[in-house]
RNA sequence: GGGGGAAUUCCAGAGCGGCCAAAUGGGCCAGACUGUAAAUCUGGUGGCGAAGCCUUCGCAGGUUCGAAUCCUGCUUCCCCCA
C-alpha cells in the first residue's frame, strides 16, 4: 500500500480539527505506517440511540471518509451495548435508556445512513455487544479494577453534575470504560470524535498501554453549532439539519444560519480549498451561503437537486414570488354558520392556526393576510370562503382554499 | 433502614388561602428593521364563533363561601446519614 507523504496527509487530517492528543504522535503513526505500508486503524463509534443523524454527526464521519481516502483502515464501532448506557458525555443529566430490540433496529438504520458519507464496502463494521455480551462478572470487575473514581470525577460533566447534586448513575460511570475497551478490542490507532470524548480517548490509552498495546491518537472535531448559532447542533435543540431532509428543506435551514457560523460550516462540511473559502466569505454573505448550501446539498442529493433547490428559494424566500406548490386546504361548507365568517374562524377551519385565539392574536397583529396579492387582515372582519382563495399566517405559513359542499 | 427536600402552564422557575389562566427568563409566534439570515426593538403566547364561560398547578380524597396555595393518603424524583 502506498501512502500519501506524511506532511500532505498531516495537512489533510488537520483540517477542521480542533485536538490531537498527544499530537506529536501523530506524524511518527503515519511514518511508521508509511514505511510499513500497513494502514492505520481508525476508529468511530457511534451508539444507535436515535434515528435521524445530522450534520453534527457527519463532521468526524466525513473525517473518516478523508482517512479511508489517505488509504487507512476505517472501523465503525456500532455501540450496540453503550447505547444501554447512554453517553454521559457533555451532559448534565442522565440519558434515557433503551431496550435492545430498539437499539438493533436503529443500528441498521445507522448504518444505511451512514453509507451516504462513508464507503462502507470498504470499512470494518463492528458490534460492541459482540465483546460485551461475553463478558463474565470477573472480567468486567478486572476492567474496572483499572480505573479510579477520582479519575471519573475529573471529568467536567460528571464533577459538575456531582457538585449540583444531580444523580449520576453506576452504569453512566462504566461508559467511559466500555468505550475505551472498545479501542483496546479494535486495536484502534486513532480514535476520531468531538472535543467532549477527551476523557474516553484519553482512558483508552490507559486500557491499551496497560494490554502491552500501541496507544491510540484522539482526532477531536470541535462542536458543529446549530442553525441558532450558538448551541450545539442537536435535535433535541431542534436546530439540525438531518442528513434526510430534501434539499429544499436543507436549502430553508442553511439560509437561516447567522453570517458567523459560515466559516465553520464550510471548514468541517465541505472540501473546498480553505484559501477558495476566504474569497467567498469576502464577498457577499448572500452569495457564500448559497454557494455553502449547495455544496453541502450536492452531497446528500446531487447537483441538479442543489440547484433547483437554491433556485426555488430564491423564487419564493429570497424573491417574495408565490410559492411553488401551495398546500390546499378544503373547509366544509358544513362547518360554517353563515356565508361571512370571521376571519379567525376562517384561518383555524383552514388549518393554518391551532385555535381560534391563536388566529385572532395573529389577526390583531397584522400577521394575516389574504389573497394572492397579500392584502391584511383587518380585526373583526369577516371572509366569505371562495375556491382558490390564497390566506397566509405570517411568511411561513399560507395555503389555497377548496370549499367543499 | 433512617432523615430531609421536590413535583406549577413547551422548558426553567416564582407564587404559599381570594387581586392567579398564574411573575420573570428561555423557546416559540407575529410586527418593525434587513439580505423575508442573524442580532436588535415591539407585541403576543390554555380553550371556546369570545359576552362571558370552561379546563389547567404530580394522582386521589378532604377542610373552606373560596385552594396552585392548608390537611390526609398515594405515585415519582433528588439529597443526606448509616
Amino acid at each position: 500500500m502506498q501512502f500519501p507523504p506524511v506532511e500532505e496527509q498531516l495537512a489533510l487530517i488537520r483540517r477542521g480539527v480542533e485536538k490531537i492528543v498527544p499530537e506529536n504522535e501523530l506524524a511518527e503513526k503515519l511514518k511508521q505506517s508509511r514505511d510499513s505500508g500497513k494502514p492505520l486503524r481508525v476508529k468511530y463509534g457511534i451508539d444507535p440511540t436515535g434515528v435521524d443523524l445530522h450534520l453534527g454527526h457527519t463532521v468526524p464521519m466525513r473525517k473518516m471518509r478523508q482517512f479511508q481516502e489517505l488509504g487507512h483502515q476505517a472501523v465503525i464501532i456500532i455501540g450496540n451495548y453503550t447505547a444501554l448506557v447512554g453517553d454521559p458525555s457533555g451532559r448534565d443529566e442522565t440519558r434515557a435508556r433503551l431496550t435492545a430490540e430498539q437499539v438493533e433496529a436503529n443500528a441498521v438504520d445507522y448504518l444505511n445512513q451512514l453509507s451516504k458519507v462513508l464507503d462502507l464496502d470498504k470499512a470494518e463494521v463492528v458490534r460492541n455487544g459482540d465483546w460485551f455480551s461475553a463478558m463474565n462478572f470477573a472480567e468486567m470487575l478486572e476492567l474496572c479494577s483499572k480505573v479510579t473514581v477520582a479519575q471519573l470525577l475529573t471529568r467536567d460533566d460528571f464533577s459538575q453534575r456531582f457538585k449540583e447534586e444531580t444523580a449520576i448513575y453506576l452504569h453512566e460511570c462504566l461508559y467511559p470504560i466500555m468505550q475505551a475497551w472498545d479501542s483496546v478490542k479494535i486495536a484502534a490507532d486513532i480514535e476520531l470524535g468531538g472535543t467532549e470524548q477527551l476523557y474516553s480517548f484519553m482512558l483508552a490509552r490507559d486500557l491499551q498501554r496497560d494490554q502491552k498495546m500501541s496507544c491510540q491518537i484522539g482526532v477531536m472535531s470541535p462542536i458543529l453549532v446549530g442553525l441558532d448559532g450558538i448551541r450545539r447542533m442537536g435535535k433535541s435543540l431542534g436546530n439540525y439539519i438531518g442528513i434526510g431532509e430534501s434539499a429544499y428543506e436543507m436549502m430553508k435551514k442553511f439560509m437561516q444560519v447567522p453570517d458567523d457560523c459560515m466559516k465553520m460550516y464550510f471548514e468541517l462540511l465541505t472540501d473546498l480549498p480553505l484559501d477558495q473559502v476566504d474569497g467567498l466569505l469576502a464577498g457577499h454573505p448572500k452569495e457564500a451561503k448559497t454557494t455553502l448550501a449547495k455544496t453541502i446539498i450536492t452531497e446528500y442529493h446531487d447537483a441538479a437537486h442543489a440547484d433547483e433547490a437554491a433556485a426555488r428559494w430564491q423564487r419564493e424566500i429570497g424573491g417574495g414570488g408565490l410559492p411553488a406548490d401551495i398546500p390546499v386546504a378544503t373547509i366544509s361548507r358544513a362547518d360554517l354558520k353563515e356565508e361571512a365568517v370571521p376571519a379567525a374562524i376562517l384561518l383555524k377551519l383552514a388549518g393554518l392556526c391551532q385555535s381560534t385565539g391563536e388566529a385572532r392574536r395573529s389577526i390583531k397583529q397584522g400577521g394575516a393576510y389574504i389573497g394572492e396579492d397579500k392584502q391584511r387582515i383587518e380585526q373583526d372582519q369577516t371572509i366569505t370562503p371562495e375556491n382558490g382563495m390564497m390566506l397566509w399566517v405570517g411568511k411561513k405559513r399560507f395555503c389555497r382554499l377548496e370549499v367543499s359542499d
